[in-house]
DNA sequence: TTAGGTGCAAAACCTTTGCCATCCC
DNA sequence: GGGATGGCAAAGGTTTTGCACCTAA
């Protein structure tokens, strides 16, 4: 069973005061603040356990390594939660709706990336 | 200037000749079969050149490290490509593209992630 | 000729993990 | 008490980098 802990507690704390999108990193900084003895281990830990518990999520897709492809048509992906694979989806790509951000936030949007997540054929 | 190289010439072909969207070990593994004596650091300084001359792509987005968020109603990201920071945006949720994509695919789809790329109103 | 590129190995980074002490239920 | 969790430090895995040697232009 899952136990309620301060430091568990705070780094979610943490989290939900931001709208930064921190890093681990950023994160072990700020709850320092509380936990001075904290470890940078029980940081990744609960950002484990919390995203287990979809109290909070990563942004980054599927961890540390960097996937490349040849420069094509541009296209969305899907990626197996389980084998971990990627493939390219034939849904076309939207492009007014960079237009449609762009109008709203004021930001220069060049480009956009989707990217769906499931289960594929093989691993359902 | 930039110089044309055997190294460069077989990895952009090897991602060319592919669509597993491959790790950079897994494009080192595969140009060793052409070219057995090459390094990592080439792979990987070769990879990084050819994404600035847009022959290819990175998946993934902003490198190693991972960003994290607590909970929210979903919704899709902005990143600007000079400061890194990352935004929130407004723009509504398709629900119904999961629908879609799994309909097409056959894979069971569970959500979907969108992050638009340029520049923020400070780096423009 | 010479600036850009390569190989090699070490370093840098980020994240995970083993171990033992500690704490929550 | 006992299993879950934490702190610490070492290990793991990926990517970057310094340097001496090469090579395309």
């Amino acid at each position: 069973m899952r136990r309620d802990t301060k430091q568990r507690e705070v780094i979610l704390k943490v989290l939900r005061n931001t709208r930064s999108h921190p890093t681990a990193d950023q994160i072990y900084d700020d709850v320092r603040k509380d936990l001075p003895n904290i470890s940078k281990g029980t940081v990744y830990r609960n950002l484990q356990v919390l995203q287990e518990d979809k109290a909070i999520s990563a942004l980054n897709i599927n961890g540390t390594q960097s996937r490349y492809e040849a420069k094509r048509e541009s296209h969305y992906h899907f990626r197996c939660e389980k084998c971990g694979r990627v493939f390219d989806l034939d849904e076309p790509v939207d492009k007014e709706l960079n237009k449609r951000v762009s109008k709203k936030t004021g930001f220069t949007v060049s480009h956009h990336q989707m990217e769906f997540r499931g289960l594929c054929k093989d691993c359902q």
